[in-house]
DNA sequence: CAACTAATGCGACTATGTTGCAATAATAAA
DNA sequence: TTTATTATTGCAACATAGTCGCATTAGTTG
C-alpha cells in the first residue's frame, strides 16, 4: 500500500502529530479535529500512514489502539522496541526513548514486543 | 467486591482457566463453554475473579482483553511484571514465567507495566 | 425450609473499528 | 488548461467487544 496521494485529510492529520509528541488513538483524534473529517477516513488514513511506516501503532492497557510517529530505531538481530507511557492523572500517552532489546530466548522466536506503562508523568508530579 | 457466592458458573470457568497454563478472552472463553452461559455473565464473572487476585487481565496486541490464573509474584518497591506472549500460529498466549522488574525513572512514577510478546512459540517451532 | 440478596439471563445500549458503494478530488495525460 | 483516470472520501450499515438496568433464579444464612 502505502501513501499514493497528498491529500488535505492526510495533511491535517500528519500536522497534529508533527505539532506534538503525543500518541493518539482514533477517538483522541477524531475529537481534536472537532468531527470535521468522517470516522472512518480517520480509521483509514491511520491504516495508511501506518503501513507507509509513518506512524506506529500499540495497544493501550484499555486496549484502545494507539498511535505515533515512528521514530528512527536501532537495528540489530534482536526484536527491539521502546516502551510506551500512560499518565494516569493527565491520561497523556507517549513514546518512551529508551529502546528495550529483547534477546531469542532459546524456547521461542520473538517476533515483536510491546511494552506499556503507567504512572505518573513529570509534569503531573510536579504540581 | 470479590467473591461472595460459589455458583456454577463461577464453578466451570476457574475449570477450564485451571485445566490448562492458557490466557483467555472473554469471547474464547465463551466459545469454549459451547455458548451455554451468558456473555454478560462471562464478563461479570471474569471481572470479579480479577478483583479477587485469582485471575489478572492484559491487554493483547490486537486490543483485546485477557485473562490468566494470577502466578504467586515477587515483591519489592519496584514494579514488576511476567511477560505475555501469543504464538502467531497457534494463537495460544500464555504467562511467561520470568518477572521483569522496572526500577523507578527520576522523571516519572511507574505504577503499572505491561509486556506483551509475539512470535513462535516452542511447538510451533519443532513441527 | 423460609428469607434474604447475590448472581443470572435477557435485551438494549455504548464504544471501537470495518466495509461496500456512489460521489469527489488528486494526479497524469493530452 | 482541460480531460481522463482512479485514489480518496463520506455515508450508512455492519461487526465486534464490552456495559448496564431490571426482573427472575438460586446460593447462603438463620
Amino acid at each position: 500500500m502505502g501513501i499514493l496521494r497528498k491529500t488535505k485529510n492526510l495533511e491535517t492529520i500528519l500536522d497534529i502529530f508533527r505539532q506534538s509528541n503525543e500518541a493518539l488513538s482514533a477517538n483522541l483524534l477524531f475529537e481534536r479535529l472537532h468531527e470535521r473529517m468522517n470516522r472512518s477516513t480517520v480509521y483509514r488514513l491511520l491504516e495508511r500512514l501506518e503501513d507507509d511506516g509513518i506512524l506506529h501503532s500499540f495497544a493501550s492497557m484499555d486496549n484502545v489502539k494507539f498511535y505515533a510517529l515512528r521514530q528512527d530505531c536501532i537495528s540489530s538481530g534482536d526484536v527491539h522496541s521502546h516502551p510506551h507511557f500512560q499518565c494516569t492523572s493527565c491520561n497523556q500517552v507517549v513514546c518512551l526513548e529508551q529502546e528495550v532489546v529483547f534477546p531469542t530466548l532459546n524456547r521461542m522466536r520473538i517476533e515483536e514486543a510491546q511494552i506499556f506503562l503507567k504512572g505518573q508523568c513529570n509534569s503531573c508530579l510536579s504540581q
